[in-house]
DNA sequence: CAGTGGTCTAGACCACAGC
DNA sequence: CTGTGGTCTAGACCACTGC
Protein backbone atom coordinates (compact mmCIF):
# COMPACT_ATOMS: atom_id res chain seq x y z
CA UNK A 1 0.00 0.00 0.00
CA UNK A 2 1.90 2.72 -1.50
CA UNK A 3 -0.67 4.40 -2.38
CA UNK A 4 -1.47 7.85 -0.60
CA UNK A 5 -5.04 8.31 1.14
CA UNK A 6 -6.67 10.15 -1.50
CA UNK A 7 -6.34 7.76 -4.05
CA UNK A 8 -7.69 5.21 -1.85
CA UNK A 9 -10.94 7.24 -1.42
CA UNK A 10 -10.67 7.86 -4.88
CA UNK A 11 -10.75 3.79 -5.35
CA UNK A 12 -13.37 3.46 -2.94
CA UNK A 13 -16.44 5.63 -4.58
CA UNK A 14 -15.39 4.58 -8.00
CA UNK A 15 -16.02 0.87 -6.98
CA UNK A 16 -18.94 2.16 -5.47
CA UNK A 17 -20.12 3.89 -8.41
CA UNK A 18 -19.46 1.38 -10.99
CA UNK A 19 -20.56 -1.40 -9.00
CA UNK A 20 -23.81 0.95 -8.96
CA UNK A 21 -23.82 1.30 -4.52
CA UNK A 22 -24.08 4.74 -5.89
CA UNK A 23 -26.19 5.47 -8.42
CA UNK A 24 -26.64 9.04 -10.45
CA UNK A 25 -27.82 11.99 -8.38
CA UNK A 26 -26.61 9.81 -5.15
CA UNK A 27 -25.01 12.09 -2.64
CA UNK A 28 -21.71 11.12 -1.75
CA UNK A 29 -21.00 11.26 1.62
CA UNK A 30 -20.36 14.62 3.21
CA UNK A 31 -16.22 15.68 3.36
CA UNK A 32 -16.78 15.59 7.48
CA UNK A 33 -17.64 12.05 7.33
CA UNK A 34 -15.15 10.96 4.38
CA UNK A 35 -12.22 12.76 7.39
CA UNK A 36 -13.77 10.69 10.19
CA UNK A 37 -14.01 7.77 8.07
CA UNK A 38 -11.21 7.65 6.71
CA UNK A 39 -9.02 9.60 9.56
CA UNK A 40 -7.59 12.02 7.63
CA UNK A 41 -7.69 15.66 7.23
CA UNK A 42 -10.23 17.68 4.95
CA UNK A 43 -7.78 18.81 2.21
CA UNK A 44 -6.75 14.93 2.22
CA UNK A 45 -10.77 14.17 1.43
CA UNK A 46 -11.09 17.14 -0.89
CA UNK A 47 -8.20 16.40 -2.77
CA UNK A 48 -9.59 12.68 -3.81
CA UNK A 49 -12.92 14.34 -4.61
CA UNK A 50 -11.17 17.22 -6.95
CA UNK A 51 -10.05 14.25 -8.48
CA UNK A 52 -13.37 12.48 -9.10
CA UNK A 53 -15.03 15.92 -10.11
CA UNK A 54 -12.30 15.96 -12.88
CA UNK A 55 -12.98 12.80 -14.07
CA UNK A 56 -16.19 12.93 -14.39
CA UNK A 57 -17.65 10.83 -11.45
CA UNK A 58 -19.10 13.23 -9.37
CA UNK A 59 -19.91 17.31 -9.38
CA UNK A 60 -20.03 18.84 -6.01
CA UNK A 61 -22.45 21.90 -5.59
CA UNK A 62 -21.42 24.76 -2.70
CA UNK A 63 -24.06 24.53 0.57
CA UNK A 64 -25.61 21.27 -0.75
CA UNK A 65 -23.16 18.24 -0.99
CA UNK A 66 -21.07 16.26 -3.82
CA UNK A 67 -23.36 14.13 -6.51
CA UNK A 68 -23.16 11.49 -8.40
CA UNK A 69 -23.04 12.35 -11.69
CA UNK A 70 -24.74 10.85 -14.95
CA UNK A 71 -22.02 9.72 -17.25
CA UNK A 72 -21.09 11.78 -20.50
CA UNK A 73 -21.78 8.82 -22.30
CA UNK A 74 -21.45 10.74 -26.11
CA UNK A 75 -18.37 12.06 -25.68
CA UNK A 76 -15.28 10.49 -27.10
CA UNK A 77 -11.48 11.37 -27.81
CA UNK A 78 -10.63 11.55 -31.11
CA UNK A 79 -7.16 11.09 -32.93
CA UNK A 80 -6.84 13.21 -36.02
CA UNK A 81 -3.83 14.47 -37.81
CA UNK A 82 -3.95 15.51 -41.19
CA UNK A 83 -1.22 13.07 -42.45
CA UNK A 84 -1.68 10.34 -40.11
CA UNK A 85 -4.29 8.10 -39.42
CA UNK A 86 -4.28 4.57 -37.76
CA UNK A 87 -4.31 2.81 -41.06
CA UNK A 88 -2.10 4.65 -43.25
CA UNK A 89 -0.07 8.19 -43.59
CA UNK A 90 0.89 10.71 -45.94
CA UNK A 91 4.79 10.01 -47.16
CA UNK A 92 4.43 12.73 -49.09
CA UNK A 93 2.73 16.38 -49.86
CA UNK A 94 2.46 18.10 -52.99
CA UNK A 95 1.70 21.71 -53.57
CA UNK A 96 -1.15 22.41 -56.32
CA UNK A 97 -1.62 26.18 -55.97
CA UNK A 98 -1.06 28.80 -52.89
CA UNK A 99 -2.59 32.31 -53.25
CA UNK A 100 -3.43 35.58 -51.78
CA UNK A 101 -7.15 36.20 -52.57
CA UNK A 102 -9.93 38.25 -51.71
CA UNK A 103 -12.49 35.94 -50.60
CA UNK A 104 -16.03 35.89 -52.36
CA UNK A 105 -19.28 36.72 -50.00
CA UNK A 106 -19.46 33.04 -48.41
CA UNK A 107 -15.88 32.46 -47.41
CA UNK A 108 -15.97 35.98 -45.99
CA UNK A 109 -18.93 35.28 -43.97
CA UNK A 110 -17.73 32.26 -42.55
CA UNK A 111 -14.19 33.55 -42.07
CA UNK A 112 -15.99 36.55 -40.13
CA UNK A 113 -13.79 39.18 -42.21
CA UNK A 114 -14.60 41.33 -45.26
CA UNK A 115 -14.08 41.04 -48.44
CA UNK A 116 -11.35 43.37 -49.15
CA UNK A 117 -9.09 41.43 -46.56
CA UNK A 118 -6.55 39.46 -47.86
CA UNK A 119 -6.61 35.46 -47.63
CA UNK A 120 -4.07 32.89 -48.04
CA UNK A 121 -5.52 30.05 -50.62
CA UNK A 122 -3.72 26.40 -50.64
CA UNK A 123 -4.60 23.60 -52.50
CA UNK A 124 -2.26 20.44 -51.46
CA UNK A 125 -2.44 16.27 -52.52
CA UNK A 126 -1.62 13.96 -50.24
CA UNK A 127 0.07 10.53 -51.08
CA UNK A 128 0.88 7.37 -49.79
CA UNK A 129 2.96 4.84 -51.59
CA UNK A 130 3.26 7.24 -54.96
CA UNK A 131 -0.15 7.44 -55.33
CA UNK A 132 -2.55 10.47 -54.18
CA UNK A 133 -4.74 9.69 -51.49
CA UNK A 134 -5.88 12.75 -50.08
CA UNK A 135 -7.18 16.82 -51.79
CA UNK A 136 -6.79 19.31 -49.13
CA UNK A 137 -8.33 22.52 -49.66
CA UNK A 138 -7.39 25.49 -47.07
CA UNK A 139 -7.88 28.81 -46.62
CA UNK A 140 -5.98 31.06 -44.00
CA UNK A 141 -6.67 34.98 -42.80
CA UNK A 142 -3.34 36.61 -44.04
CA UNK A 143 -1.42 38.06 -41.50
CA UNK A 144 2.45 39.00 -40.80
CA UNK A 145 4.75 36.18 -40.18
CA UNK A 146 2.73 33.74 -42.41
CA UNK A 147 4.84 31.61 -44.39
CA UNK A 148 3.94 32.33 -48.08
CA UNK A 149 6.97 30.09 -49.04
CA UNK A 150 6.32 26.89 -50.95
CA UNK A 151 8.51 24.73 -49.72
CA UNK A 152 7.33 25.70 -45.83
CA UNK A 153 3.45 25.09 -47.20
CA UNK A 154 3.76 22.09 -48.88
CA UNK A 155 4.58 19.46 -45.38
CA UNK A 156 2.86 21.69 -42.72
CA UNK A 157 -0.03 20.77 -41.35
CA UNK A 158 -3.26 23.40 -40.24
CA UNK A 159 -1.77 24.11 -36.67
CA UNK A 160 2.05 24.73 -37.97
CA UNK A 161 0.71 26.78 -41.05
CA UNK A 162 -0.78 29.54 -38.41
CA UNK A 163 1.59 28.69 -35.88
CA UNK A 164 4.14 30.95 -37.50
CA UNK A 165 2.01 34.23 -36.27
CA UNK A 166 0.51 33.02 -32.80
CA UNK A 167 1.11 29.87 -30.25
CA UNK A 168 -0.30 26.87 -30.92
CA UNK A 169 -1.44 26.97 -27.52
CA UNK A 170 -4.16 29.82 -28.21
CA UNK A 171 -5.74 27.60 -30.94
CA UNK A 172 -9.32 26.03 -30.56
CA UNK A 173 -10.29 23.75 -33.53
CA UNK A 174 -13.83 22.23 -35.00
CA UNK A 175 -13.46 19.61 -36.71
CA UNK A 176 -17.23 17.98 -38.67
CA UNK A 177 -16.32 14.51 -40.62
CA UNK A 178 -18.98 13.26 -43.26
CA UNK A 179 -19.06 10.99 -46.14
CA UNK A 180 -19.29 11.89 -49.85
CA UNK A 181 -18.91 11.28 -53.46
CA UNK A 182 -16.31 12.87 -55.23
CA UNK A 183 -16.93 15.31 -58.12
CA UNK A 184 -15.14 15.22 -61.21
CA UNK A 185 -11.96 17.43 -60.11
CA UNK A 186 -11.45 15.43 -57.11
CA UNK A 187 -11.77 12.03 -59.13
CA UNK A 188 -9.35 13.51 -61.42
CA UNK A 189 -6.94 14.08 -58.56
CA UNK A 190 -7.33 11.19 -56.13
CA UNK A 191 -7.12 8.77 -59.30
CA UNK A 192 -10.52 7.56 -59.14
CA UNK A 193 -12.28 5.50 -61.70
CA UNK A 194 -14.71 3.52 -60.17
CA UNK A 195 -17.03 4.17 -57.57
CA UNK A 196 -15.25 4.96 -54.09
CA UNK A 197 -16.68 7.12 -51.22
CA UNK A 198 -14.53 9.91 -49.89
CA UNK A 199 -14.10 11.08 -45.63
CA UNK A 200 -14.61 14.41 -46.16
CA UNK A 201 -13.23 16.56 -42.76
CA UNK A 202 -13.53 20.10 -42.35
CA UNK A 203 -11.31 22.00 -39.59
CA UNK A 204 -11.84 25.38 -38.69
CA UNK A 205 -9.32 27.28 -36.86
CA UNK A 206 -10.06 29.84 -33.64
CA UNK A 207 -8.02 32.13 -32.04
CA UNK A 208 -8.40 32.89 -28.24
CA UNK A 209 -11.19 35.13 -28.87
CA UNK A 210 -13.21 32.72 -30.88
CA UNK A 211 -12.51 34.76 -34.25
CA UNK A 212 -11.85 32.36 -37.11
CA UNK A 213 -8.40 32.16 -38.40
CA UNK A 214 -8.44 30.05 -40.95
CA UNK A 215 -10.93 26.87 -42.58
CA UNK A 216 -9.71 23.82 -44.45
CA UNK A 217 -11.41 20.89 -46.02
CA UNK A 218 -9.47 17.36 -46.38
CA UNK A 219 -11.30 14.74 -48.97
CA UNK A 220 -9.49 11.51 -48.24
CA UNK A 221 -10.04 8.62 -50.74
CA UNK A 222 -12.65 6.11 -48.29
CA UNK A 223 -10.42 3.32 -48.49
CA UNK A 224 -7.42 4.96 -47.23
CA UNK A 225 -8.66 6.60 -44.07
CA UNK A 226 -9.79 5.70 -40.72
CA UNK A 227 -10.48 7.94 -37.74
CA UNK A 228 -10.46 6.49 -34.32
CA UNK A 229 -11.44 7.44 -30.90
CA UNK A 230 -12.52 5.96 -27.71
CA UNK A 231 -13.77 7.15 -24.22
CA UNK A 232 -13.36 6.48 -20.42
CA UNK B 1 -11.66 40.61 -8.54
CA UNK B 2 -13.88 38.42 -6.75
CA UNK B 3 -11.44 35.24 -8.02
CA UNK B 4 -9.61 33.42 -5.94
CA UNK B 5 -6.29 33.54 -5.68
CA UNK B 6 -5.09 29.88 -7.18
CA UNK B 7 -6.83 31.56 -10.55
CA UNK B 8 -4.99 34.09 -10.56
CA UNK B 9 -1.76 32.34 -10.95
CA UNK B 10 -3.64 29.73 -13.49
CA UNK B 11 -4.49 32.76 -15.35
CA UNK B 12 -0.93 34.45 -15.50
CA UNK B 13 0.71 31.32 -16.08
CA UNK B 14 -1.40 30.42 -19.33
CA UNK B 15 -1.33 34.37 -20.49
CA UNK B 16 2.67 33.42 -20.33
CA UNK B 17 2.33 29.83 -22.01
CA UNK B 18 -0.52 31.68 -25.28
CA UNK B 19 1.83 34.61 -25.64
CA UNK B 20 4.79 32.54 -26.02
CA UNK B 21 6.66 33.75 -22.80
CA UNK B 22 6.91 30.77 -21.22
CA UNK B 23 7.63 28.03 -24.50
CA UNK B 24 7.25 24.29 -23.93
CA UNK B 25 10.09 22.94 -22.07
CA UNK B 26 10.56 25.99 -20.31
CA UNK B 27 10.36 25.47 -16.56
CA UNK B 28 7.78 27.19 -14.20
CA UNK B 29 8.77 29.01 -11.17
CA UNK B 30 8.82 26.51 -8.40
CA UNK B 31 6.36 26.57 -6.16
CA UNK B 32 8.05 28.31 -3.15
CA UNK B 33 8.93 31.34 -5.49
CA UNK B 34 5.44 31.60 -7.05
CA UNK B 35 3.87 31.58 -2.72
CA UNK B 36 6.96 34.27 -2.55
CA UNK B 37 5.23 36.57 -5.88
CA UNK B 38 1.79 36.01 -5.01
CA UNK B 39 2.59 36.24 -0.96
CA UNK B 40 -0.13 33.20 -0.49
CA UNK B 41 0.57 29.79 1.03
CA UNK B 42 2.23 26.44 -0.84
CA UNK B 43 -1.28 24.88 -0.78
CA UNK B 44 -2.91 27.78 -2.95
CA UNK B 45 0.19 27.63 -5.17
CA UNK B 46 0.12 23.82 -5.57
CA UNK B 47 -3.98 23.66 -6.28
CA UNK B 48 -3.39 26.61 -9.48
CA UNK B 49 -1.15 24.31 -10.78
CA UNK B 50 -2.48 21.36 -10.58
CA UNK B 51 -5.26 22.99 -12.60
CA UNK B 52 -2.90 23.62 -15.28
CA UNK B 53 -1.68 20.22 -14.90
CA UNK B 54 -4.99 19.06 -15.63
CA UNK B 55 -5.80 21.28 -18.45
CA UNK B 56 -2.72 20.09 -19.78
CA UNK B 57 -0.50 23.50 -20.02
CA UNK B 58 2.47 21.43 -18.05
CA UNK B 59 3.47 18.24 -15.63
CA UNK B 60 5.89 18.10 -13.01
CA UNK B 61 8.78 15.74 -12.10
CA UNK B 62 8.82 15.27 -8.26
CA UNK B 63 12.48 16.52 -7.43
CA UNK B 64 12.80 18.71 -10.57
CA UNK B 65 10.39 20.78 -10.89
CA UNK B 66 7.05 22.01 -13.27
CA UNK B 67 7.68 22.15 -16.97
CA UNK B 68 5.41 23.64 -20.24
CA UNK B 69 4.12 20.82 -21.74
CA UNK B 70 3.82 20.38 -25.60
CA UNK B 71 0.02 20.70 -26.39
CA UNK B 72 -1.61 17.44 -27.66
CA UNK B 73 -2.64 19.29 -31.46
CA UNK B 74 -4.17 15.93 -32.45
CA UNK B 75 -7.12 15.20 -29.88
CA UNK B 76 -10.71 16.40 -30.31
CA UNK B 77 -13.79 15.90 -28.44
CA UNK B 78 -16.00 14.13 -30.30
CA UNK B 79 -20.37 14.23 -29.57
CA UNK B 80 -21.39 11.24 -31.36
CA UNK B 81 -24.90 9.65 -30.68
CA UNK B 82 -26.08 6.75 -32.46
CA UNK B 83 -29.99 8.09 -33.15
CA UNK B 84 -28.76 12.20 -32.73
CA UNK B 85 -26.41 13.93 -34.57
CA UNK B 86 -25.89 18.01 -35.22
CA UNK B 87 -27.91 18.24 -38.26
CA UNK B 88 -30.24 15.09 -37.89
CA UNK B 89 -31.91 13.09 -35.47
CA UNK B 90 -33.54 9.45 -35.70
CA UNK B 91 -37.15 9.26 -35.00
CA UNK B 92 -37.88 5.85 -35.37
CA UNK B 93 -35.84 3.02 -35.26
CA UNK B 94 -37.42 -0.46 -36.94
CA UNK B 95 -35.85 -4.00 -35.64
CA UNK B 96 -35.03 -5.84 -38.67
CA UNK B 97 -34.00 -8.89 -36.64
CA UNK B 98 -33.25 -10.10 -33.12
CA UNK B 99 -31.26 -13.54 -32.66
CA UNK B 100 -29.19 -15.82 -30.34
CA UNK B 101 -26.46 -17.09 -32.72
CA UNK B 102 -23.15 -18.66 -32.08
CA UNK B 103 -20.98 -16.84 -33.38
CA UNK B 104 -18.39 -17.89 -36.45
CA UNK B 105 -14.43 -17.30 -36.25
CA UNK B 106 -13.73 -14.00 -36.88
CA UNK B 107 -16.53 -12.93 -34.56
CA UNK B 108 -15.53 -15.10 -31.58
CA UNK B 109 -12.06 -13.95 -32.18
CA UNK B 110 -13.56 -10.07 -32.10
CA UNK B 111 -15.47 -10.76 -29.00
CA UNK B 112 -12.55 -12.45 -27.66
CA UNK B 113 -15.10 -15.56 -26.86
CA UNK B 114 -15.60 -19.10 -28.19
CA UNK B 115 -18.18 -20.29 -30.52
CA UNK B 116 -19.47 -22.53 -28.36
CA UNK B 117 -20.54 -19.15 -26.10
CA UNK B 118 -23.98 -17.23 -26.93
CA UNK B 119 -24.34 -13.80 -28.85
CA UNK B 120 -26.97 -11.70 -29.45
CA UNK B 121 -27.68 -9.73 -32.85
CA UNK B 122 -29.64 -6.92 -33.30
CA UNK B 123 -30.19 -5.55 -37.07
CA UNK B 124 -32.04 -2.40 -37.20
CA UNK B 125 -33.06 0.41 -39.40
CA UNK B 126 -32.72 4.52 -38.19
CA UNK B 127 -35.46 6.76 -39.78
CA UNK B 128 -35.70 9.97 -39.85
CA UNK B 129 -39.26 11.53 -41.42
CA UNK B 130 -40.52 8.34 -42.58
CA UNK B 131 -37.40 7.74 -44.98
CA UNK B 132 -34.40 5.17 -44.05
CA UNK B 133 -31.07 7.14 -43.09
CA UNK B 134 -29.25 4.14 -41.58
CA UNK B 135 -28.47 0.29 -41.10
CA UNK B 136 -27.45 -1.13 -37.74
CA UNK B 137 -26.02 -4.13 -36.80
CA UNK B 138 -24.60 -4.98 -33.22
CA UNK B 139 -23.39 -8.50 -31.89
CA UNK B 140 -23.45 -8.74 -27.48
CA UNK B 141 -22.32 -11.63 -25.29
CA UNK B 142 -25.34 -12.97 -24.01
CA UNK B 143 -25.38 -12.26 -20.37
CA UNK B 144 -28.27 -12.66 -17.52
CA UNK B 145 -30.44 -9.98 -17.17
CA UNK B 146 -30.17 -8.59 -21.18
CA UNK B 147 -33.00 -7.40 -22.75
CA UNK B 148 -34.23 -10.05 -25.24
CA UNK B 149 -38.03 -8.38 -25.48
CA UNK B 150 -38.13 -6.55 -29.00
CA UNK B 151 -39.75 -3.68 -27.45
CA UNK B 152 -36.88 -2.99 -25.46
CA UNK B 153 -34.37 -3.70 -28.17
CA UNK B 154 -35.85 -1.33 -30.91
CA UNK B 155 -35.55 2.13 -29.19
CA UNK B 156 -32.15 1.63 -27.53
CA UNK B 157 -28.67 2.84 -28.06
CA UNK B 158 -26.12 0.34 -27.43
CA UNK B 159 -25.07 1.51 -23.61
CA UNK B 160 -28.67 1.07 -23.46
CA UNK B 161 -28.47 -2.53 -24.24
CA UNK B 162 -25.70 -3.51 -22.01
CA UNK B 163 -26.63 -1.01 -19.27
CA UNK B 164 -29.16 -3.74 -17.25
CA UNK B 165 -26.75 -5.94 -16.73
CA UNK B 166 -24.35 -4.08 -15.95
CA UNK B 167 -23.28 -0.14 -14.58
CA UNK B 168 -23.02 3.03 -17.50
CA UNK B 169 -19.95 3.59 -15.87
CA UNK B 170 -17.57 0.88 -16.05
CA UNK B 171 -17.83 1.09 -20.09
CA UNK B 172 -14.94 1.52 -22.07
CA UNK B 173 -15.57 2.45 -26.19
CA UNK B 174 -13.66 2.37 -29.10
CA UNK B 175 -14.75 4.24 -32.07
CA UNK B 176 -13.53 3.76 -35.65
CA UNK B 177 -15.32 6.14 -38.75
CA UNK B 178 -15.05 5.31 -42.37
CA UNK B 179 -16.78 6.06 -45.81
CA UNK B 180 -17.65 3.25 -47.64
CA UNK B 181 -19.64 2.48 -50.74
CA UNK B 182 -23.42 0.42 -50.06
CA UNK B 183 -23.76 -3.15 -50.73
CA UNK B 184 -26.63 -4.15 -52.72
CA UNK B 185 -28.03 -4.95 -49.33
CA UNK B 186 -27.75 -1.76 -47.72
CA UNK B 187 -28.42 -0.01 -50.71
CA UNK B 188 -32.16 -1.92 -50.78
CA UNK B 189 -32.50 -1.36 -46.89
CA UNK B 190 -31.59 2.44 -47.10
CA UNK B 191 -33.45 2.83 -50.86
CA UNK B 192 -30.19 3.83 -52.37
CA UNK B 193 -30.89 4.16 -56.07
CA UNK B 194 -27.91 6.56 -56.82
CA UNK B 195 -24.29 6.95 -56.17
CA UNK B 196 -24.21 8.17 -52.56
CA UNK B 197 -21.82 7.45 -50.39
CA UNK B 198 -22.25 5.89 -46.34
CA UNK B 199 -20.34 6.89 -43.24
CA UNK B 200 -19.66 3.76 -41.45
CA UNK B 201 -19.66 4.23 -37.28
CA UNK B 202 -18.23 0.60 -35.82
CA UNK B 203 -18.17 0.55 -31.62
CA UNK B 204 -16.47 -1.80 -29.53
CA UNK B 205 -17.36 -1.49 -26.02
CA UNK B 206 -15.70 -3.25 -22.71
CA UNK B 207 -16.30 -3.78 -19.89
CA UNK B 208 -13.65 -2.38 -16.80
CA UNK B 209 -11.32 -5.36 -17.12
CA UNK B 210 -11.24 -4.68 -21.03
CA UNK B 211 -12.81 -7.47 -22.67
CA UNK B 212 -15.44 -6.47 -25.39
CA UNK B 213 -18.53 -7.24 -24.50
CA UNK B 214 -20.39 -6.18 -27.73
CA UNK B 215 -19.31 -4.74 -31.11
CA UNK B 216 -21.62 -2.89 -33.88
CA UNK B 217 -21.70 -1.17 -37.06
CA UNK B 218 -23.69 1.35 -38.28
CA UNK B 219 -23.61 2.62 -41.85
CA UNK B 220 -25.72 5.98 -42.36
CA UNK B 221 -26.31 7.59 -45.49
CA UNK B 222 -23.99 10.60 -46.28
CA UNK B 223 -26.19 12.83 -47.12
CA UNK B 224 -27.75 12.14 -43.42
CA UNK B 225 -25.39 12.58 -41.18
CA UNK B 226 -22.08 14.96 -39.58
CA UNK B 227 -20.18 13.82 -36.65
CA UNK B 228 -18.68 16.96 -34.75
CA UNK B 229 -16.07 17.82 -32.19
CA UNK B 230 -13.81 20.00 -30.70
CA UNK B 231 -10.67 20.92 -28.88
CA UNK B 232 -9.85 23.75 -26.38
C1' DC C 1 23.95 18.87 0.65
C1' DA C 2 20.03 22.22 -0.85
C1' DG C 3 16.17 22.50 -3.86
C1' DT C 4 12.32 20.40 -5.75
C1' DG C 5 7.61 18.52 -5.87
C1' DG C 6 4.16 15.02 -3.23
C1' DT C 7 1.52 14.19 0.82
C1' DC C 8 -0.77 15.63 4.90
C1' DT C 9 -2.37 18.15 9.19
C1' DA C 10 -5.39 20.95 12.10
C1' DG C 11 -7.02 24.47 12.21
C1' DA C 12 -9.54 29.05 10.04
C1' DC C 13 -13.18 32.06 7.69
C1' DC C 14 -16.47 32.42 4.00
C1' DA C 15 -20.88 31.86 1.14
C1' DC C 16 -24.55 29.28 0.49
C1' DA C 17 -28.69 25.55 1.25
C1' DG C 18 -32.38 24.48 3.93
C1' DC C 19 -34.89 24.41 7.94
C1' DC D 1 -29.46 28.19 12.98
C1' DT D 2 -26.58 23.96 11.34
C1' DG D 3 -24.43 21.65 7.64
C1' DT D 4 -22.44 21.97 3.37
C1' DG D 5 -18.62 22.83 0.13
C1' DG D 6 -14.80 26.68 -1.32
C1' DT D 7 -10.69 29.03 -0.03
C1' DC D 8 -6.56 29.48 2.55
C1' DT D 9 -2.74 29.19 6.13
C1' DA D 10 1.64 27.82 8.19
C1' DG D 11 3.59 24.61 9.22
C1' DA D 12 5.38 19.30 8.71
C1' DC D 13 7.80 15.07 6.73
C1' DC D 14 8.97 12.48 2.70
C1' DA D 15 11.35 11.04 -1.78
C1' DC D 16 13.66 12.46 -5.38
C1' DT D 17 17.14 15.30 -8.14
C1' DG D 18 21.52 17.28 -9.07
C1' DC D 19 25.56 19.10 -7.48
Amino acid sequence: MANPVYIKIVEDIKQKVNSAELKPGDTVPPEAALCKEYGVSRMTVRKGLAILVNEGYIFSVPGKGSYVQKPEVNKYTLLYDEMNNPINSVDKARLLEVNIIMPDEKLADELQTTRNKHVIMIRRLFYTDGAPVAYDNKYLLYSKGMPIVEKEIEQATFQEMVSNSMPIFALKKKISISAQMPNEEIKRYLNIYDELALLVVEQKLYNNENKPIGIGVTYYRGDYIKLQGYSE
